[in-house]
DNA sequence: TAGGTATTTAGGTAAATACCTAAGTTTGTC
DNA sequence: GACAAACTTAGGTATTTACCTAAATACCTA
């Protein structure tokens, strides 16, 4: 757990911003972009990119950073990525700053 | 607590270093440089910058916006500016990672 | 008041980060 | 194979951050 990576892929409003989103996706993305959800999976880029307000590519490079830090996890299927939140390292985080940091 | 704010504040090693050194002063300062060290203050910059290796008005404002994100506090007496870790603080950022992040 | 030490503020350059558009890749469908 | 959709990579400009030196301020002591 590389704590500097972590808190630099954090470190701007829009990527706490998305983590909170996939927190409940539910209540931040339109419901048909959810249709087939799945909690496994988590949600596309475009629709995160769209939720934020921001191209694409920028988005694109933000979940990769974050999954790269293990923050969120990337999973690719047909032409999807789907990012998710990665619960185990949050809370690994949290232990992290409340006894080491 | 702005966690924005915080998450800057500490978005570089020296400054997780400086947090680290601050937890335990004595084993990472020279002992004569703390002979009269008080934890209700801390250390003071021009020591942190030495261990920093880096110039002292670098070191002050990193110094200066970690307290503002009030994750270090700051006293002053006489012509020091002393520097302790703000504990409670620090376990509230951690308290806030695993329930709201 | 003069002079010294500690710190802060100002101001500058170099590097990193934020974003974009354009171009490439992957994967699925006709 | 051609085309479209989703994504990634490249490459560029603008802003932010890192870090320095020089100058200003604060506070002590003679």
């Amino acid at each position: 757990m590389k704590l500097l990576e972590i808190i630099k892929s954090l470190s701007n409003q829009t990527r706490l911003d998305i983590l909170a989103w996939l927190k409940d996706p539910f209540a931040y993305f339109p419901a048909e972009e959810l249709s087939d959800y799945d909690p496994a999976l988590g949600v596309c880029v475009s629709d995160i990119s769209k939720k934020a307000g921001m191209s694409v590519p920028t988005v694109s490079v933000y979940l990769k950073n974050m999954a790269a830090a293990d923050i969120l996890v990337a999973t690719r299927k047909d032409q999807w990525t789907y990012y998710k939140r990665n619960e185990e390292s949050i809370q690994q985080l949290a232990e992290l700053i409340k006894d080491k940091l």
